[in-house]
DNA sequence: AAAGACACCTGTCCGC
DNA sequence: TGCGGACAGGTGTCTT
């Protein structure tokens, strides 16, 4: 499900709802994530929401008491809803608030994450080692440019690789390199710098388009009021292997890199 | 250091 | 209708 888009926008919706609002209870009711949920996160009962953040594709909960630090995976997601709602299989860990409502995460595959940091969450190891946000200007193409020189590897997976920038994931990735006109198997050291900066502004454009239609709902994704992303509307090549490119009208390849399905138009992209 | 494979887990879809 | 296999929005970890 998420991507950045898809988690900046469950941030957006679910920070109303808690901000100032007071835990009244934890309710874990499978710990087994992708790390087991640690006991330290009981400590936010009785603790005020401070704020909620985001930082990549982590959402942060702040209380004075520390951090809770949630991730989305590929299958998670975020409802604030009426807390007399019934939890069924997948709903793993609700937030009851002073509201009488509560944050509900639900994850089919349990790859998404419920976290504690004690002081600052973002010298939590997790979080230490990630690259700038994409949508601020500490990333642009001089970046890409000069961390991508000697790289062999594809110019998909070097943007997709987080100590590179944060948030792109296999959605965007082929998007934005439509987009850009790169093929996505171009060697990252090969690319010029002006075609970086052409890739870095496409990718911050996909992204905040996409954030503005609400993120992308492919299956199971809605925004934490149940709605929908509307940005599935706008995707150019992304699940359309085989179909006429929307430019040139020939056929998009669909290919394997790094283990994940790869789209682009062999004409338009080089 | 960098590149690539693999692991985690469940649900869904497709072909036989 | 049932079954096996491939596939899915992520990313930490291990092996080359």
């Amino acid at each position: 499900m998420p991507e950045l888009p898809e988690v900046e926008v469950s941030c957006r919706g679910i920070a109303p709802h808690l901000e100032g609002k007071t835990i009244t209870q934890v309710e874990v009711r499978n710990p087994s994530l992708r790390w087991p949920v640690p006991e330290e996160v009981q400590l936010l009962e009785g603790q005020t929401v401070l704020a909620v953040k985001r930082r990549a594709k982590y959402l942060l909960l702040e209380t004075k008491a520390g951090t809770a630090i949630l991730h989305l995976g590929m299958s998670g997601r975020l409802r604030v809803i009426d807390a007399s709602e019934v939890a069924e299989k997948h709903d793993h860990v609700q937030i009851h608030l002073d509201s009488g409502k509560m944050l509900r995460l639900t994850d089919p595959r349990r790859f998404g994450a419920f976290l504690w940091g004690a002081d600052a969450p973002l010298s939590h190891p997790l979080l230490q080692k990630l690259g700038p946000e994409p949508l601020t200007e500490d990333f642009d193409g001089e970046r890409l440019y000069q961390l991508s020189r000697g790289r062999r590897s594809a110019v998909k997976t070097f943007i997709m690789d987080n100590h590179i920038v944060v948030g792109v994931g296999n959605i965007y990735a082929n998007e934005a390199l439509f987009a850009s006109g790169i093929s996505p198997k171009t060697a990252a050291g090969k690319i010029s710098k002006a075609r970086y900066q052409r890739l870095t502004e496409e990718i911050k454009r996909v992204l905040a388009k996409a954030i503005q239609q609400g993120g992308t709902t492919l299956k199971d994704f809605t925004q934490s009021d149940g709605k929908p992303g509307y940005f599935v509307q706008e995707l150019q090549v992304y699940g359309k292997g085989g179909e006429p490119c929307p430019v040139c009208e020939s056929p998009l390849k669909e290919i394997k890199l790094g283990q994940r399905s790869t789209v682009y138009c062999a004409q338009c992209q080089r």
